[in-house]
DNA sequence: ACGCCGGTTCACCGACCGGTCAAGGGCAAG
DNA sequence: CTTGCCCTTGACCGGTCGGTGAACCGGCGT
């Protein structure tokens, strides 16, 4: 039976706050609730351990990215190889961006959960991870990329697009949907077939 | 007076290791101490702090990053802003793999810093960067380059190359050699002008 | 033979860690 | 008004943390 109260919430939101300022180990059961003005031990009544704590937001964040690009796929049926990376790459930085806290707890801290835990994550890495190289796969073979490792070029984009969860500040000078446009033409032309 | 032994170098290399491993602020000083097998109050004829070992790692990374970046200038005179990119990215893929326990401790961990350090080292971060963006904006200006937002670039750019430090493995698939062409191949194509 | 000295060990410090438990507070349902 | 239940509290647990200090060890220069 997962708590889903109002309390459950805010708990959850002062946890991402400080792992992502300071990190999981780095913060305590007591750090966490002085941001609530409640005693370490209340945080019990909602929670079995701290490890649980960053399991709730790692799964959240991990299930956010999943549908994330599984609605951007399903909502470009038939589209080609090029369309899809983009539409990928703007689900992404969509994600990241609308909780960069959570999803940096999710890039940054997930080497911290325990044993099944930790591999099931790897695997869903692993399987979000896929969709991009299939893509770039598809488009090296359709001509619209041109000929290049298709899990090196994943990874590179990948690991750009992660990195905005730790620069990505709200009141910053570039709003969501610009990062998107920008990442979107960064990421296409970094597989453009024609180059001088 | 800074310790420069051999002893000194050994807790060093496990402190990179478990630090890179772990983490800093879950990785303590008897960790470190077991690996050299010997008694956590043994380091501390070697070293003054558990923070000073961090600073170690993180000072000689950062040292070593602005020297290669340094040396890749220097051995370009006169290039072009696409031959002057593709040397920093080239230099620093070689960088990271040369160290790459060091090199991620010192993207990830430099956080745990405590004050006049933690600046030091944004404000060189800060440098770094500044030398990819302006080879960008001057890029830009000759037409080498499409016109775009040279920090979002840089930006882009920069943390794949980063990401590197996270998933490099000395015996994995890919050499630094073919990873650095790949990534040159990569950044300055997501920067090229003519795209379909 | 001696003393020195870098490196190590053991015992210990106060602080804090994640987590437990009995006790009670407050509020809503009866 | 009372019962019951969620939530919170304070005291406490064993363990670990970073760090200190006295004792001691072996080797080296004299």
């Amino acid at each position: 039976m997962i708590e889903t109260g109002a309390r459950r919430r805010e708990i959850d939101e002062a946890a991402s706050e400080l792992f992502h300022a300071n990190g999981y180990a780095a913060t305590s059961i007591r750090d966490i609730a002085r941001v609530l003005d409640i005693q370490g031990a209340s945080l019990y009544a909602h929670v079995a351990s701290k490890e649980d704590l960053l399991w709730a937001i790692i799964d959240r964040a991990a299930t956010a990215f999943e549908r994330a690009i599984e609605l951007a796929v399903a909502d470009t049926p038939g589209a080609d190889p090029e369309e899809r990376l983009a539409a990928l790459v703007e689900a992404h930085v969509e994600a990241v961006t609308a909780d960069p806290e959570r999803s940096s707890v999710f890039v940054t801290e997930w080497r911290h959960l325990s044993e099944p835990r930790r591999a099931t994550i790897a695997t869903r890495r692993d399987t979000y991870e896929t969709s991009f190289r299939e893509t770039i796969r598809d488009g090296v073979a359709v001509g619209a990329f041109r000929a290049t490792d298709p899990a090196i070029a994943a990874t590179f984009i990948l690991t750009a697009l992660n990195g905005i969860a730790t620069w990505y500040r709200p009141d910053g000078r570039l709003s969501p949907d610009r990062i998107a446009d920008h990442y979107v033409e960064l990421a296409l032309r970094s597989l453009s077939e024609d180059h001088r």
